[in-house]
DNA sequence: CGATATAAGACTAAAAATATCTCATATATC
DNA sequence: GATATATGAGATATTTTTAGTCTTATATCG
């Protein structure tokens, strides 16, 4: 249940991007080198992103990619829908129609809580944001400076 | 981005032996069956539970399973948890090495806090509440009401 | 003991993720 | 216009994960 690596790719390449600002055109061999992502692989991540109305492409010699918006308007979710595709954290919550149990089943509902909430922190983050938050956090920010607690890995 | 299923079976291995409750044996055939899970697999799914001290298995003749806790000690995260591991949605979340950025970079944070709210609303959910709204919800649920009104068939 | 039921791990099959390759198309520059 | 350069888009290959099955061993009841 986690992020594919093509999902992180691809937010790699917007905020690099979001450093050149919206509408500055960079070389797809620059993103791939800058943000360490197979230049092949980031091609056709590239192309999920045009699709989605986030990037522009632009073929030939000197070619590359731009960003169609200002980060400010671009959304880690719309990034990450764009390549991985709608969100759903069990199968239940995206075809209902696959549930064991009624649709009405209260796990059903856990699941549909979670996808919500889950889709509204993604959506709450912007590239501008992020970009902001970035560079006043060279130094360890509060939030982060004292734990990694809860999570644990087996 | 979705649970497993063999999360989702674990689940309905677990909702259907808190319907008989706390320390009630239920054979391994019986629960296959009501759950609609492969007989097999639902065997490595309960290892996995058994590991994790949510259930109890008695082998040999009438032999099955029982859980070892009372529904409402047990959580949606927990079984989870014992089947697919921890919960990590991205996975610089569980590996911060892995991190192309600083594990300081706000994308990670997002990410985090992300998977905290997740574990957070699968810890609220125990399998004794899910079963009273769910027995509450034969009929439709405010919640669920607004759309259609009527059980569905499939 | 013999019938029945699960244990545990090996094994297979299928699906998804990841990455690469090839040929086609577009553009700048000469 | 020719050529070099850069990306497009789909096909293909590789790897990893998921899903499911099979086999041999072990436990319990009667």
């Amino acid at each position: 249940m986690r992020l594919t690596r093509a999902g992180e790719y691809g937010i790699r390449c917007v905020q690099h991007l979001a450093r050149h600002g919206k509408g500055a055109l960079v070389s797809r061999k620059e993103i791939a080198v800058r943000t360490d992502v197979p230049p092949h692989f980031l091609a056709k991540i590239a192309q999920q992103l045009a699709r989605a109305g986030i990037i522009e492409i632009q073929q030939g010699a000197n070619g590359g990619y731009r960003l169609l918006r200002d980060p400010s308007e671009i959304t880690l979710l719309a990034v990450i829908e764009a390549i991985i595709g709608g969100i759903s954290l069990n199968d239940c919550v995206g075809r209902p129609e696959s549930c064991h149990n009624s649709p009405l089943c209260t796990v059903h509902r856990v699941w549909n809580k979670a996808n919500r909430q889950l889709r509204a922190t993604l959506q709450e983050a912007d590239f501008a944001t992020l970009a902001k938050e970035d560079s006043c956090c060279l130094t360890p920010c509060p939030e982060t400076a004292g734990h990694n607690g809860s999570i644990e890995k087996k």
